[in-house]
RNA sequence: GGCCCUAUCGUCUAUCGGCUAGGACAUCGCCUUUUCAAGGCGGUAAGCAGGGUUCGACUCCCUGUAGGGUCACCA
């Protein structure tokens, strides 16, 4: 492999990160951490009015977060004297010229600088499609700077890739139509051409592009943070979309992606990003960290004065931290006072009357009464050979809802240690009294 | 509409002419189990259509169809 590869991202900070783009980025980036090369950031602000610092700021973090370190960083405005002294360059050699408008639209200007299109076939190589032949007469004399010193999109990127010495560009299918048109450039600046490689498009749910006018804030990076998704997790999720290095393999860190990445095993088509997947996903993940690690990584996600004890058990049962407050207020919520609940609960489906019932809970009780250790295992092991001998379901869910007043919880086991032995034989005794 | 790209289970995909079409998510069933989750086992589920080429096409070619992208003084 080359030694000197350079890619390079290069958003628009007029809005924030999307998935596609998150995907954009980690190809560009594990191609070039692959091939040993460089890997650059490049704010595309040539749109002054649309460009925000504030996107660009939360640009540069969400890609921090996500763990995809660049090398290189290029703000697009700071070139303007490049740009400008190409623009005049073209200008010179007759590639280009000061075109009169007639203004049609309001912000329109009267006066800009046009492309002097030669007409010609151009056939863009790509690593992904192969070989893509276009006419560009189609495209016209396209406009390639406002005035003297604001270039346009295509000219910019042109300039800018030749400059940074880009050597490969790795960019979404959206650009493929644009290709022609900045080759054209290229050759007229006399710049080296690229190698191209265009991903496929990451879709939604109804195949079409991802974009927040019509599908809002759930294509965003920053939803999938603040719902508590591991960066690991979405970096994974999304390396898979498109992509896949042709084993059964499906989770991956960073470093193996980077050692198994292939430009050439990506995808034509475009996929839908699918979020079951990423839940799974994100599971995964969860499932493979310290309970430390755990807490500490969903330390915001975790309501003040949430029993430690819970820890484990929110770390079992979450997909994702947004989890964690359902959970509590669901599934997990017997450490809270609970509400009233009808006897008949009480009875397991298979259990004859409730004066079984009634006789199982007063077994347990007596049992657990005279019991010191109140750890899960001890309440278990002096539980479990009633259970085992009157039926398990009939000892143990009878106690399981008297201790959690739920249909779906935690084993009876676990609760009672969480809740301890005073509280554990209060309820019991409250579901026994009911009966 | 012009130009361009694409087309395997619901979804993400494997297959680079030999396929009883494999895996993962989702889904369904069973086991485990007091419930839920997790886990284990198993099932349902796909080659857009029509022509070629070939001994043999999911794989190659053509046409059609469908979907997407792009046609800005946005990137």
């Amino acid at each position: 492999m080359s030694n000197n590869v350079i890619t390079r991202f290069a958003p628009s900070p007029t809005g924030f990160l999307h998935i596609g783009g998150v995907r954009t980025a980690l190809f560009s980036f594990l191609f070039a951490r692959k091939n040993k090369g460089v890997f650059a950031l490049r704010i595309e602000d040539t749109d002054k009015v649309r460009s925000k610092n504030e996107w660009t700021d939360a640009l540069i973090n969400d890609l921090e977060w996500l763990g995809l370190k660049h090398d290189v960083f290029v703000r697009q405005s700071d070139k303007a004297d490049i740009h400008k002294a190409y623009i005049k360059k073209l200008i010179d050699s007759g590639h280009a010229y000061v075109s009169k408008e007639k203004v049609v639209e309001e912000g329109q200007r009267d006066e800009v600088i046009r492309f002097k299109n030669p007409n010609k076939k151009v056939v863009i190589t790509d690593l992904i499609r192969g070989e893509v032949t276009v006419d560009t007469t189609d495209l016209g004399d396209f406009v390639i700077a406002r005035s003297i010193g604001e270039p346009v999109y295509h000219l910019a990127v042109v300039i800018d890739d030749f400059e940074m010495g880009i050597t490969h560009v790795i960019r979404a299918e959206e650009h493929l139509s644009n290709t022609p048109r900045q080759i054209l450039i290229q050759e007229a600046i006399g710049a080296p051409r690229p190698i191209y490689a265009h991903l496929p498009l990451v879709l939604a749910e109804d195949r079409s592009k991802l974009s927040k006018r019509k599908h809002g804030e759930t294509v965003s990076l920053t939803y999938y943070r603040n719902k508590g998704y591991l960066p690991e997790a979405i970096l994974n999720f999304v390396a898979l979309i498109g992509w896949n290095p042709g084993t059964d393999q499906e989770i991956f860190a960073l470093d193996e992606l980077i050692e198994v990445f292939d430009l050439s095993k990506v995808q034509k088509g475009g996929a839908i990003f699918n979020v079951q997947k990423l839940d799974w996903t994100n599971k995964q993940y969860i499932e493979k960290m310290s309970l430390e690690n755990f807490v500490a990584a969903a330390k915001d996600f975790i309501p003040a004065g949430t029993s430690p004890k819970l820890f484990p058990l929110l770390k079992e049962k979450a997909s994702k931290f947004s989890d964690i407050v359902e959970l509590l207020e669901g599934e997990l919520s017997f450490v809270n006072p609970l509400a009233a609940y009808p006897k008949e609960s009480l009875k397991w489906k298979q259990e004859k009357d409730l004066e079984t019932t009634k006789r199982h809970l007063k077994t347990v009780i007596e049992k657990l009464s005279q019991l010191e250790d109140f750890s899960k295992e001890s309440v278990k092991a002096v539980l479990w050979p009633i259970a085992e001998s009157a039926g398990k379901g009939n000892v143990l869910w009878p106690m399981r809802y008297a201790l959690s007043g739920r249909e779906k919880s935690p084993d009876p086991f676990s609760i009672s240690e969480i809740l301890g032995k005073e509280e554990t034989l209060k309820r019991l005794t409250f579901a026994h009294d009911l009966l």
